[in-house]
DNA sequence: GTGAAAGCGCTAACAG
DNA sequence: CTGTTAGCGCTTTCAC
């Protein structure tokens, strides 16, 4: 019928779960059940209720339903920007993992700011969530103590080293950085140079050069450079890095924090006629797949990031799962060697 | 304190407005204007109820609010994949959007389903949102009539060939496709391929296609080949597309349906010895800044995404931000033109 | 500038 | 399997 009304009546009143209840003849609790497909009902009269509801156009009031129990079948994401793949695969994974249980993800941009995700999880407190999906172990004090006061679950994503609070899903940035250390070490290189772009601010990229680092120099090799540009990381980016680090310390070979800056890295050296590895060698970190389509395939480490985001998200949308022992869910890395190196 | 509390008491019961005025020695409701900067309160009594609230952990319940207001601070956005850079950048302008105007998004991914779309739709529409953002101007008839019946602002953002519900924000993607087709003719391209990927459902792309063919087949040109693929777009997917087009149909030119499809076809080309443009010239579209660190500059038209979504969001997010002239705004597109043409 | 009363629409708990 | 009762915590409205 084309008068059909979603959410109110023509006059402008709401519908409520009366109008669907008289005209299905039924109580309002029972249509109460149909809607939350709770208790048992008898399929003669869940037939009538849908009916009837769709007839009126009826739509479930969850901020009624969430006001009495107190919580909703939201998750809150934080996610420290949009702009790299890494965090849209996970994002991806978390949003399948979700819709699966029929919970639907709030979410916010850090730009990877403590401050910023301070903010958005106290907002996303007023909505008494299932539960929160954050990047990384650190955050603020006020975070912590909100969250254990709110007594909801917690999964935070990509990094293992550290102690989490309450479940965590990723990798060991840490033993990524020293595989790629020995890696290198193996091939001969012992004058590296690193770029890393975000000013910093990405602590799990951070925690894996000075793992790598560290194996570097106790293997008597040595960290002949080290640039941080404060954009964030693209190609274009990665290329404008490689040309200052070739041009003002030589380096044998040049581990970047991500994907998107050794394919920059790439770039260059195709463009300048630089031999890759000969003149110098090349690896990256998160194993994305456009590295595929390169003229050449960069060394880099492949991490399970729709997995990581699924996983987390499970965490926190069934109440019965348990949490990972020990709180941490390794999910591995993989060297993925290619002729960059 | 460090026994500060979030949410609930020690006990477990729940911080309310009620404890925060018993504590501050003021009403309940005075607690909530100040909650919500709403009314004129004195600025010591504002101090007051702040400093109480933070002490006791207290946390705004919008259910409560949003219950009494019959409308809450969210929005609720449909986006087709997160898979592609162009819905990130445009969640990403509409995420800042959103921000300024303290409303949370709350997302789904449809996959390019229509019928997930309408799922998503009325999920959302459950949390009464002051709007919603969708991607294009195709939607299911009981989408169109939910909105309708619940009185909320709507955005449509990226396409501009067709009647939006409200208002929709983006280039007209049959245009950005005659402009494409008019510099191919100008170089002198007659034998064109198209290749696209996600199995034709992004509707946009075949607006503009269509577009482009006609403008072509009216000057003389024909589109001697046409490949779909099934998957998401890649730089590893326009690769192998490219090397089929090449093989069975011999293109002076390729029009793919984005620029990762085209870059990918720029590495083909690089890694078999193809001289582009002279064996054959390749075109994408989005502009996307990866394409800046690519050996060749690959031609493509340029779509401001990220002012796309942000100024969606502020139509849907701000009720007094009137709705664009006839309901459209079009961001224009422009032609980059590189060497790949 | 601040307070009191009323009720938004739903669901937990229990009764039948 | 279905119905009744009693709020959840806030904001609207009106009074002072």
């Amino acid at each position: 019928m084309s008068t059909k009304q979603f959410g109110k009546t023509k006059a402008g009143t709401r519908v409520t779960m009366h109008d669907v209840a008289a005209r299905a003849g039924v109580s309002q609790m029972t249509v109460s059940r149909v809607m939350r497909d709770a208790g048992a009902i008898s399929p003669e009269v869940r037939k009538k209720v849908v009916k009837a509801a769709a007839e009126i156009g009826y739509v479930h009031n969850r901020l009624a339903g969430g006001m009495r129990t107190t919580t909703t079948p939201l998750v809150g994401v934080v996610v420290p920007t949009l702009q790299n793949r890494v965090f849209t695969e996970v994002l991806t994974g978390i949003s399948d993992a979700l819709a699966t249980q029929g919970i639907r993800p709030v979410f916010g941009v850090s730009e990877y700011s403590l401050e910023a995700e301070e903010a958005l999880v106290l907002d996303f407190l007023s909505w008494r969530p299932r539960g929160l999906v954050l990047a990384g172990l650190e955050h603020t004090d006020t975070v912590r103590q909100m969250i254990a006061a709110a007594d909801i679950r917690v999964s935070e994503v990509m990094d293992m080293d550290g102690d989490p609070i309450m479940a965590s899903f990723g990798v060991s940035q840490a033993e990524a950085g020293r595989d790629m250390a020995r890696h290198m070490l193996d091939r001969g290189y012992r004058r590296i140079a690193y770029a890393a772009s975000q000013g910093g601010r990405d602590k799990r990229a951070g925690k894996r050069f000075e793992a790598f680092a560290a194996v570097i120099r106790d293997a008597g090799g040595q960290i002949v450079d080290d640039i941080t540009a404060e954009d964030p990381s693209s190609l274009v980016l990665g290329r404008q890095l490689t040309g200052t680090l070739l041009a003002r310390s030589c380096p044998d070979a040049i581990y970047f924090s991500n994907d998107d800056l050794a394919g920059g890295g790439l770039m260059h050296c195709l463009a300048e006629g630089i031999s890759v590895p000969k003149d110098v060698a090349l690896a990256g970190f998160n194993g994305l797949s456009f590295l595929e389509a390169l003229p050449q395939r960069i060394t880099t480490t492949a991490t399970p990031r729709y997995e990581i985001g699924r996983d987390a998200a499970l965490f926190v949308a069934d109440p019965s799962r348990p949490a990972p022992d020990g709180g941490r869910q390794d999910f591995g890395t993989r060297l993925i060697v290619g002729n960059t190196t």
